[in-house]
DNA sequence: CGTGCGAATGAGAACCGTTATCGTTCTCGC
DNA sequence: GCGAGAACGATAACGGTTCTCATTCGCACG
């Protein structure tokens, strides 16, 4: 799992994020997610839980949560934005192309590969994304 | 440079695009560009060189050209997409996050590192990116 | 307990990148 | 040239995201 229930409130704190009710809720959320989720679809999920969230809040907690580095972001949907709550350490993700499944990987290993390539073209390499897409276990 | 001027339309015809004036000046416009561009930025500079092109045909150009493979697509500016003329290999991007550099690294050299990433999760890679982000020479 | 003030929230309008529609124009084999 | 089909331009429509603003909430202070 990629979050414990409890201890949201102290993971907002420790981000500096105060912890409000709907922000609460949206993490919860969150938490409850294995893959990745659209701000949409995590608006309607707590509509069914007859929260009375609203979507702009929604938006609004999720844009906070990404810019303090609590929630990850991934656009791999062409044109919306999937949001996912993982470990705090430096990680890449595995997708499945077929049932969107995603999983993170754990040891990254890629710095001096990504150093070498960088000092290759004259560039200091600040950050790096990689993303692997293919079939899960499930899937295959 | 990531093309040569000469032979665009060849390239759309290798391809299975047919070449069309307006296609082609699209692809002139792309192969001018050293960095990515979005569409919207493509479209006002070819009014700038008194093209009558559509903003509806540069969006119609470049979803074509995407997906016959001979642009790429870098979803870097959150919200908007931009496209860039590379070469045929397989290849990874190198980002300037100051002046938004782009620069191919030809050698991939991840495959294994891929594969067995992928293994350890029960998954069968069938593609990867990477995108490595820094600061270039001139910006350092 | 009230009171007050700034942050947070909900509803809906506005925004903006992209895509669909439709009538016209172009392309190319005949 | 001619005709069928592809491509095109203008513009409306669409969908995800952000903005606006009036209301509510959280909390410190009296
Ligand atoms: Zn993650
Ligand atoms: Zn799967
Ligand atoms: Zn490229
Ligand atoms: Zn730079």
């Amino acid at each position: 799992m990629p979050a414990p229930r409890q201890g949201l409130s102290e993971l907002l704190e420790r981000n500096a994020v105060r912890a409000t009710p709907r922000r609460l809720e949206v993490l919860e959320e969150l938490a409850r997610e294995r893959d990745d989720v659209t701000a949409q679809q995590l608006w309607s999920r707590l509509r069914e839980r007859d929260s009375a969230a609203g979507l702009a809040t929604v938006y609004r907690t999720l844009a906070l949560l990404s810019e303090k580095g609590v929630v990850d972001v991934l656009s791999h949907h062409g044109g919306e934005q999937c949001y996912r709550l993982c470990g705090d350490a430096h990680h890449h993700h595995l997708l499945c192309e077929r049932c969107h499944r995603v999983v993170e990987i754990q040891e990254c290993g890629l710095d001096d590969w990504v150093a070498a390539a960088a000092k290759q073209h004259g560039f200091v390499a600040t950050d790096h994304r990689v993303e692997i897409v293919g079939l899960c276990a499930d899937c295959r």
